[in-house]
DNA sequence: ACAATGATTAGATAATTCTCTAATTGTCTA
DNA sequence: TAGACAATTAGAGAATTATCTAATCATTGT
C-alpha cells in the first residue's frame, strides 16, 4: 500500500496512469508525451508496475502498458474511508 | 496538489494524519506515538503544513495539530474522481 | 531571574530518487 | 543475416529526503 502511495506522489507518475485511463498504451507512446528520456520513464513505469498500478502484455516489439483501476481504488478509496471520505456516507452518529 | 501526495507518501505522515482524525493532539503527544526524534518528527509536521493538510494553534508551551479534512479530500477523491471512482458513480456510457 | 518543559532550528550524514548517456536485449523486416 | 526500431539495463551524477545530535526559542512556574 506505501508503494502505491509512493508511486503516486510523482507527478509524471500521476500523469501516465490519467493516460491510461482512456485504454492501453505503449511505453514507447507514453513517454513520447513527457519531456524527459525514455530511460527515465522506463524508471517510471517501474515503480508503477512494482506498486502494482499497471500491467505490461508484450506485442511484438512494443510493451503494452495497462491500468489496474482496481489498485488504485483500493489504495485511494481506503484510505479515504479511513477518515469517513468518499464511498461510505460515514454514517452519521445520530444523538 | 503534488505537495499534498508527495506528503502522503510516507507512512509516519499518513498516520499522523490518522491519529488526527479523531481529534487535535499535540506536537508531543504525536511525536510520543513514534519511534523516530522530536526533530524529526517536527520535520514531518512540516511537511503536512506545508500542503496544508494539517493547522497549528498554540497553546501555552504547547502546539496543537489540527486535521484539515478538506484539504485531503479534495486531493484523494479528486483524483480518484478523474478515474471515476468514489464519489460521482461514472456515468455509465449507454452503448 | 532561573530552571524546567515543549517545540523548533541548525548542521550533518546516509539513503533514496530523478535524471542523464551509453550499452544491451529482443523483435521484425528487407 | 543485417539493419532498424522499441524498450530496458548499466552506470553515474545531482538533488531531495529521512534521520540524528546539539543548540536555540518560547512559555510556564518557582
Amino acid at each position: 500500500m506505501s508503494d502505491v502511495f509512493k508511486a503516486l506522489s510523482d507527478p509524471t507518475r500521476r500523469q501516465v496512469l490519467q493516460m491510461l485511463k482512456s485504454g492501453p498504451l505503449s511505453a514507447g507512446e507514453l513517454a513520447a508525451a513527457f519531456p524527459v528520456s525514455k530511460p527515465t520513464m522506463s524508471a517510471h513505469f517501474g515503480v508503477l508496475r512494482e506498486a502494482g498500478l499497471v500491467s505490461t502484455e508484450k506485442s511484438g516489439k512494443s510493451v503494452i502498458y495497462h491500468l489496474n483501476v482496481s489498485v488504485l481504488e483500493e489504495a485511494l478509496l481506503g484510505f479515504a474511508g479511513v477518515f469517513g471520505l468518499g464511498t461510505a456516507p460515514a454514517q452519521e452518529e445520530k444523538s
